[in-house]
DNA sequence: TCGCCCGGATTGTCAGACAATCTGACAAGA
DNA sequence: TCTTGTCAGATTGTCTGACAATCCGGGCGA
C-alpha cells in the first residue's frame, strides 16, 4: 500500500528526487513549479552545493531559477517546514546548520521509530518483511558496485526507513523520511573525506539475519543490535561535524 | 502551549508618515500576518466552524480576513503541511476529512511515541516526570471544574504529549503534537453528543500511579495500560466518526 | 440518453510596487 | 581612539492587479 501513488507528491519527492538524477526540469509532467523549485533546492542542499548557513535570497533564486518571487517563497516555506532551512523574521531563510544537539535528537527519534519497526517484525506483513530484505540487497549491491556517495547514502537510509515500514504506519514512515532528510543535510556538510564509511553493509546484513531468525528482543537480538548501530552512527556523524 | 492570542493592533496603516514622533516603534511580538491567518484557520477548524471537506477558497478568505491572496496561500500551505487540510492540484485546498484508516494510523503512531515515553520513564529527567503529573492534575482539575469541551480536549491531549516528552526528544514531541492536531480535527467533526467521554481522568490517574510506582513494563504495567487506553480511544473515535 | 463543447469560476503563476526592517558603513562627539 | 547616531542600501513581508491553465456545470447536437 506504500507503492500506491498517494496524492502528496511532495512526500515521495524527498526520497525519489535525489535518486532520479538530473531530469527534473524536463520530465515532470504536471508538476507544479513550486514543487519543482522545492525539489531543486532540496537536491542542491543534499549534494552540498549550498553550504550550511548559506542565505537563500528570494530575488537571486527567482532569477536563477526563472520563476517569480512568490513561487520561491512558497518553496522556501516547504524547506523550512521540512527542517532543511530556518527562517528568521525579516532576515530571510538560510540553509539549516546541523548542530550536534540536533543530530543527537534525530538519532534518539530514529531509535524509537526503527525500534518500533523491529518490534513489529513478527506482526508485520510479509510484504514489508520482503521490503527490508530488498532494500538491504539493493544497498549491498550498490556498495559492491562502488556507487556514488549520494546513492550509497540514499540506499543506506532507505534501508533504515524500510525498518519503520514494518510498523505499517504511513505517518511513522513520513516522520522517518523527515529524519533521514535531516541526516542527509548533515552528511552533506561533512567533508568528502569520510566517504569511505560505507563498509557497514555487513553490519546491516547481520541485523536482518537476526530478524529473519526471529531473534528480536534483548541486547543480543535485533533490538540491541539496532541500538548500538544507531549510537555508533550518532557519534560518527557528530565527530565528523565537530572537526568541521 | 497556546500563546496569548495576540491580535496585532494593525489599525491605522495609512496615516503615519507625516507626524514628528516617528521612532519608538515598539517591538511587540512582531506577529507576521501569515502566522495570524494560519492560527485563525486552525482555530476555525478545531472548533468545528469549518466542516470536514469544506473548500477553503483563497479569494473569499482573503476578503473575509482582510489580507491579500498570496498571504492566504502561504497560510493554506502551512495547514496542508500540518495535515489539517488537503490540496488537490487546480482544485484548491479543503479541510481534511478524517477517515477511519487515518485515525487507526494516528493511534498506531501514538502507541509508538507515547510507549517510548513510558519506557523512558526511569531515565527521564525529574522535570519531565513532574510535568506528566502536572498536566494530569491540570486535566483532572478541568474535569472537576466542568470546563468547556475544547479545554478538556486540549488538556487531555497535552497530558499525552507530556508522556512523549519523557523521551527528551524535541522531534518526537513535535511529531506527537502533529498527531494530536489531527485528532483534534477528527474530534471537531464528531457531533457534540459525546462530550461526556471525559470521565477518563481516573483512568489516567491510574496510569501515572503505575509510572510513579516504577511499574512500567508488561501488560500489567504502564505499558500495557497505555496500549489498552489508546486502543479504546481509537475504536471510540472511529465509531463516533462512522455514525457521522 | 449520451457525448461534446462552452462559459464561468478558481487556481497557479507572474510582474511590479511599497512600507518595515535589518545591515553595514560613515560622520560626529567624548 | 572609541563610542554613538544617522543614513543609504539591501532584503523581506505584504499588497494590487493581471493572465493562462485548468476544472466545473449546463446547454447543445446526435
Amino acid at each position: 500500500m506504500d507503492e500506491a501513488g498517494c496524492q502528496p507528491a511532495r512526500a515521495s519527492a524527498g526520497t525519489m528526487g535525489a535518486m532520479s538524477g538530473r531530469f527534473q526540469t524536463l520530465h515532470v509532467e504536471h508538476a507544479l513549479t513550486t514543487d519543482r523549485v522545492a525539489t531543486e533546492l532540496r537536491r542542491a542542499v543534499f549534494e552540498g552545493e549550498l553550504e550550511s548557513g548559506t542565505p537563500l535570497r528570494e530575488i537571486a533564486l527567482a532569477e536563477s531559477l526563472g520563476v517569480s518571487r512568490p513561487t520561491v517563497r512558497e518553496a522556501l516555506a516547504v524547506l523550512v517546514a521540512e527542517g532543511l532551512a530556518t527562517r528568521e523574521p525579516h532576515r530571510g531563510v538560510s540553509v539549516a546548520t546541523p548542530r550536534a544537539e540536533s543530530v543527537r535528537d534525530v538519532c534518539r527519534a530514529r531509535q524509537v521509530l526503527e525500534g518500533a519497526g523491529i518490534q513489529a517484525w513478527r506482526s508485520a506483513t510479509p510484504d514489508a518483511r520482503r521490503r527490508v530484505r530488498a532494500t538491504l540487497d539493493a544497498y549491498t549491491a550498490a556498495v559492491r558496485a562502488d556507487a556514488s556517495y549520494e546513492e550509497l547514502n540514499e540506499r543506506h537510509l532507505s534501508f533504515h526507513v524500510s525498518l519503520v515500514e514494518l510498523t505499517g504506519s504511513t505517518r511513522l514512515v513520513q516522520m522517518a523520511d523527515a529524519l533521514m532528510d535531516e541526516l542527509k543535510l548533515a552528511l552533506a556538510q561533512v567533508d568528502r573525506v569520510r566517504r569511505n564509511a560505507h563498509d557497514q553493509a555487513d553490519s546491516h546484513e547481520s541485523l536482518v539475519r537476526l530478524l529473519e531468525a526471529d531473534e528480536v528482543d534483548g541486547e543480543a537480538g535485533a533490538a540491541g543490535f539496532l541500538r548500538r548501530h544507531i549510537a555508533d552512527a550518532e557519534v560518527e556523524i557528530i565527530e565528523a561535524l565537530d572537526l568541521q
